[in-house]
DNA sequence: AAGATCAGCAACCGCCTGACC
DNA sequence: TGGTCAGGCGGTTGCTGATCT
């Protein structure tokens, strides 16, 4: 098997299992005050008996605080269909496109998911008895690769596309309905901006580390305050869940409902 | 009311990659 | 140039509360 991380091996005791609410507090409070320099220093130097890994995976599914709680909206689910149609499992790179939500979260969600399709298919296949040669169980087999496209490369992209993202109006902030669904690269530098200017009027207080999650955390919040989110929704976005859509009745859909709609769950490819 | 099943979630495991020496 | 290490990722497991029978 792989080799063993040196942080999880050492003979020193390291705790497993789930993180009780002082865990939580020390590492929280340790990394608001110092930010992440080195994950494998991070439990000695916060006083917590877990390894390195165990403290950033925490952090990153559950203490951060730009993360949201709570169930995935409509166009949240849309957008992770459309994504996951683009870049397959790459569930970093859709965690990265939708604020507030950690790869992780979105792992169990497309699974849980995947199991109840899977499930009513099967209760499907077994009622029906015989099936058919172009099911969608077969299609799946057929189904192209997926396309390598980044829905995000930049906003002179997007604007080439016909879009009119306006970085400096609402961070970057992509909109679908009301939620804002993904931020900006551009946004990432205009918030190490923010972080900069904020540093230099509170002096001797180290701000954390810049991070991705930091600026989106930064320029989502941002969007959300300055309510100029609508002014960024290019259609960019909503296009490619409509696209989704187009792709996944293209592929999948073959009549098999019977009212003609498709459900972005009824269409989704198997990966 | 109690056991079985389901669904959601948190966390661990194993592997890969890039930086560093 | 090869070895070591840390960070990161996707897959998987296991726990827990909710719902069903």
């Amino acid at each position: 098997m792989g080799r063993v991380h040196p942080c999880c091996s050492e003979e020193k005791k390291v705790r497993k299992g789930l993180w009780s609410p002082e865990e939580d507090e020390r590492l929280a409070s340790h990394i608001a005050r110092f930010g992440v320099s080195c994950w494998s220093s991070i439990p000695e130097l916060a006083g917590l008996q877990r390894c390195g890994k165990s403290c950033r995976l925490r952090w990153m599914n559950y203490l951060r605080p730009d993360l949201k709680r709570g169930r995935f909206s409509q166009q949240e689910e849309g957008l992770i269909v459309a994504l996951h149609k683009a870049l397959g499992n790459s569930w970093s790179q859709i965690a990265a496109r939708l604020p507030g939500r950690s790869d992780n979260e979105i792992k169990n969600f497309w699974n849980a998911r995947m199991r109840k399709k899977l499930r009513q298919k099967e209760a499907a296949a077994a009622g029906s008895n015989r099936g058919r040669n172009n099911s969608a169980e077969d299609g799946r087999k057929t189904k192209p690769a997926p396309s390598v496209f980044d829905p995000f490369p930049s906003c002179q992209d997007h604007a080439a596309a016909g879009s009119s993202c306006d970085d400096s109006s609402a961070a970057g902030s992509f909109v679908v309905g009301d939620a804002v669904v993904a931020t900006c690269p551009a946004a990432v530098a205009d918030a190490e901006d923010d972080r900069n200017a904020a540093a230099a009027a509170e002096p001797g207080v180290t701000p954390p580390p810049m991070t991705t999650a930091t600026a989106t955390a930064t320029s989502t919040s941002r969007a959300c305050a300055t309510d100029a989110r609508a002014s960024c929704d290019d259609g960019f976005l909503t296009a490619m869940v409509d696209d989704a859509s187009f792709l996944f009745e293209d592929f999948y859909l073959h009549g098999d409902n019977d009212d003609g709609q498709i459900s972005f769950w009824d269409a989704h490819a198997f990966s």
